[in-house]
DNA sequence: CGTGAATATACGCCTGGCCATATATTCGAG
DNA sequence: CTCGAATATATGGCCAGGCGTATATTCACG
């Protein structure tokens, strides 16, 4: 993977983008669903961000039935994984970070998501 | 500091205020011409960009007659200070940023720099 | 003061990127 | 084969933000 330093930057610079991205890392893999439930955002808005990552290269799709898992893109380069676990880890209250993941726990009928393949 | 974690990734989804920040991070402090003589980028261009990582909180400057010294700000938090180094450490050929630190080291008539007070 | 060097700001233009809405695709169930 | 659920894409409007050029500011020096 090469992925070019200003793309990864440019994809962390919206916030919808980042979000996905800090479940993605927190929680492994999920499905375009969970993601629209646990970000509480219309499902076009997500599906179009998330396929700006994947044309990027920072995340892997696999579709499974009528649901597609995303999950960070498994030979994301180590520095790129390196700059989600730090900002994952020193966010401030500026991005709903916990009540996302919280939302996502509280979704009824999730799909059962194991990890990213 | 508190510095919106959006903010950040913003500033540095543009390349010239990425080169700019990964420099200050190596150098400790520059002043506008050396920037400019560094990136090989109008003054105007390198002073606008520096203005909004200043109006960010990320970078602050100091007057010494005639020049402006910027350097990466003092209160700058942990984490965004962990980013800049992981990607200093990971940048792929895509940014020019060995070639900025070398014309920068190539200068003629550099004011002489010591260290962010 | 007046002049020139270093830096900052103003202005107008234009592209990129985000959004909402509507529509297309893909797939399992029956 | 049809239908509905999950997801993807297309379209058009809109605004943030980048750029170049021109101009303003600030300061050392004589």
């Amino acid at each position: 993977m090469s992925l070019a330093t200003e793309a990864l930057f440019r994809a962390l610079a919206d916030p919808t983008r980042l979000r996905c991205l800090l479940l993605l890392h927190a929680e492994g893999e999920l499905c375009v669903c969970e993601l629209t439930h646990a970000l509480g955002e219309s499902q076009p808005k997500i599906s179009r961000h998330l396929a700006q990552l994947r044309e990027a290269g920072i995340v892997s799709d696999r579709r499974q039935g009528l649901w597609v898992y995303y999950c960070l893109h498994p030979q994301l380069p180590t520095w790129a994984q390196e700059v989600l676990r730090v900002t994952a880890a020193g966010v401030t209250g500026d991005l709903p970070y916990a009540a996302d993941a919280q939302a996502l726990h509280d979704m009824p009928n999730r799909p059962g998501a194991v990890c990213c393949a």
